[in-house]
DNA sequence: ATATATATATTCTCGTGAGTATATATGCGA
DNA sequence: TCGCATATATACTCACGAGAATATATATAT
């Protein structure tokens, strides 16, 4: 008999991490949930455990600890700040343009992992110390990514603000707010208050005609 | 023998009073500083006892419950909202000029109970449903009254905005966000940070002279 | 000086939950 | 069909912490 096509051995293989793969989604959507509903401390695996219909042990099998599933989690918060950082490496021209395109890009992400980023906010204080300074650090990169396009838009004359540091919290603070405020199933649209609060944020920085920026996008 | 003169013993117990007093905000103050750095669920009564020096039930004579000092103590981050609210109520004439003092006394209140505050945030799902409830109606009704003197000024004309309550929330987390960047030793000071905010604020809206509104404001 | 109330300390109880050790089932390769 | 690895379940240990019960010290009143 011939040996099998080797060929299949990786089908099979990418068959089997496919399902591993779901098994660890769910049990973080599962922890993620509960976590955000009643606090890290406050969640036992028990009841994660219970809230997918397994026991704990299947928890334990894809993940080393509780604190592991808090760690997936938050990467998964940070993940915003760090994907608007090198999505704005990828911009160039016109600052109040690239302004723009990161705050709506930002704003997105925020919507779509409220959940994941309300827990990096509240639980950073549950991780390992090394995770927690990872998270500190994509914030950081964030800030000084925000605070050097506020510099170069003062410098050539776009933008009109006192202090690109204070100017970069206050608009850090307006797009990341959007997670404490935004429900998928209430009045808003993620993509119009991305669009919305990319225009304030134009005007908060001096730029008078912001519409003007944003006039293809959707509303 | 004459009874002894009546007049004393109003003073021994206000005396009494202070002394009471003063050991609950002790108890509070270590709370804070612990629950904020552990996180509530984290923290136990027994190391906020060490950390005052006293044991636990010092505490449990001051407090009915371990419940019952986050409740405190997220009352005191509520009240930002609710002492701006009824500052709000105070003022009149032209927009532009109450919405900057709001945002700047707004903000000066959040990052002096910063602590508290983040633990409202942070820690509201471990409060009684009661409360909890209660701490939302502070935020609600906060956000009702900027949205409302947001909407006096665009009819009035002088904010440009597309929607009042979305530039609300917009304004919202701009000045709360303070509580999770200022540094009380850092290289601000929380004057001239609420004068900052308040004038980007005013520009958010689309004043175009911020400045002038706040001319006399220390920066 | 003695009785009474109140503040503070000491010592338990009891539940809960993270993590582990051990047993069983299931599927895969030969 | 057998044997092995891995996935899943059951049953335990062990520590911790909230809150209560009980004891002691301190202050006030008579």
């Amino acid at each position: 008999m011939l040996s099998r096509n080797p060929t299949v051995q990786p089908e099979i293989n990418s068959i089997k991490a496919e399902v591993d793969e779901i098994k660890r989604r769910r049990i973080l959507e599962e922890a993620i949930g509960q976590f955000f509903d009643k606090g890290y401390e406050a969640t036992s695996l028990e009841s994660i455990a219970e809230g997918l219909g397994v026991t704990k042990q299947f928890i334990y099998s894809r993940f080393r600890s509780k604190a592991e599933l808090l760690v997936a989690i938050c990467h998964a918060g940070a993940a915003a700040a760090d994907q608007t950082v090198a999505f704005s490496a990828t911009l160039s021209g016109d600052p109040a343009q690239r302004l723009a395109q990161i705050i709506r890009y930002f704003v997105r992400l925020q919507i779509e992992h409220r959940r994941e980023v309300a827990l990096y906010f509240r639980e950073a204080k549950s991780l390992p110390a090394d995770e927690g300074l990872a998270i500190d650090s994509s914030k950081q990169r964030f800030h000084r990514m925000l605070r050097g396009l506020l510099n170069e838009g003062k410098a050539s004359g776009k933008f009109d603000i006192a202090d690109a540091s204070l100017a970069a919290s206050a608009l850090g603070g307006m797009a990341s707010w959007a997670f404490t405020w935004f429900q998928p199933e209430g009045r808003w649209v993620a993509e119009s208050v991305a669009t919305e609060l990319a225009a304030l944020a134009l005007r908060t920085v001096g730029v008078p005609d912001p519409l003007s920026y944003l006039a293809d996008e959707p509303r």
